[in-house]
DNA sequence: TGACAATGTTACCGATCGGTACGTACGATC
DNA sequence: GATCGTACGTACCGATCGGTAACATTGTCA
């Protein structure tokens, strides 16, 4: 069995100095796909900021489309990295760890450049059902449903599940406003809204 | 001065059973780019579907890029009168008007096949601040922005702002979320959140 | 030194992109 | 009935799209 287009984990993880072809490739896209957006972004403009050729990107990935659907695996592990952070810092208060990501997102949502969530854009790029980026996006998406209901539950929510669309409401306008809106825009109001909803919805 | 890159009103209003060639352009291209999205659309497709040829395009419309920008013209006209219809119906009630049209929003954003906010997808779509379409899609929303926050002090809000930021949140939230979710999605929960967050916000 | 895998080089493919030069059909006017 | 402006279509442009074939070069390990 060959490792051809399917190099799930980097095997050497750029332990030397010189990133492999794949790993410089994985990481231009990463960048270009979520600045600029992936219909943008044509293969020619990724190997050439990777200072790599078009044949070391296909020896490595299918296609475009399955390079897009990698660059959006490596973005949903990043962001259960910073989602869960507040774990560590606030062991058994679910409501402070859920606060510590959303202060963490008003921040970021409220400055220039802000392009928002990448797997929420991808959805909005791809309306098809069949690509293959957007299956990643749309199973993360459940996750996080699944996960802020946990969440809810944990505060005391008297209707978790409710709690737990308002919150994902919330989230994903932020990721959507962040990036219509300046340096001033609704998401400044993010965490005081988050917390009058979450008040509103404990017994 | 000729009226060609400026069919500002269609003149001639389809009085005739036979649209003319920039409106059936007009109207094809509305729905293609709503679909399927803006870039994901070439002009070659908007003309055949719409039974003319490229060169009536180009008469009527400088560029595929200011065609996008009056597409989302006319989605702001359509949104505007959506927005606003509650206002017939619940004169000098803010709170009634605005959740007439939360309620159909719910409806519709958890329907199979539902995209979103085309003038957010646009957004989306282009990233760089220099495109016409975008221009278009942050006006109105910095536009909409002031409206909620009409509404919010007419409800009678404590902080109109602070209300105003968290409904528009909320909405933006129901537009990405009903493109990633079924029919089952977060957008369920819109109104019982939107009502918790209103009446949070009142004295 | 030799073998092998990974990468680079060059040149190319058919398809599609946005956009245009140019000819033609038609209805009104004198 | 010749003339003219409007509206439209035919045919084409150069550029770029995603993707590939064939071969040369490199580095590593045995």
């Amino acid at each position: 069995m060959s490792n051809k287009h399917s190099p799930a984990e980097p095997a050497e993880p750029a332990v030397e100095g010189k990133p492999k072809a794949a790993e410089r490739i994985r990481r231009t896209a990463r960048e270009l796909f979520y600045r600029e957006g992936i219909r943008a972004i044509g293969v020619e403009e990724i190997v050439t900021k990777a200072g790599v050729t078009k044949p070391s990107l296909y020896r490595s990935y299918a296609s475009k489309d399955e390079l897009a659907a990698e660059y959006l695996r490596d973005y949903e592990v990043a962001f259960w990295k910073v989602f869960e952070a507040g774990a560590q810092t606030h062991p058994d208060d679910a409501r402070a760890q859920l606060m510590a990501y959303i202060e963490g997102l008003s921040q970021r949502a409220t400055q220039a450049g802000y392009r928002g969530c990448g797997l929420t854009n991808a959805v909005v790029e791809y309306p098809g059902d069949d690509h293959p980026a957007r299956m990643v996006a749309e199973t993360h998406k459940r996750k996080l449903r699944e996960r802020l209901v946990e969440l809810s539950a944990a505060m005391g929510a008297r209707e978790p599940y409710m709690l737990a669309d308002g919150l994902l409401l919330l989230l994903e306008g932020t990721y959507a406003s962040g990036q219509m809106f300046g340096e001033h825009g609704p998401a400044e109001s993010l965490v005081a809204v988050a917390n009058q909803l979450i008040d509103a919805s404990l017994r």
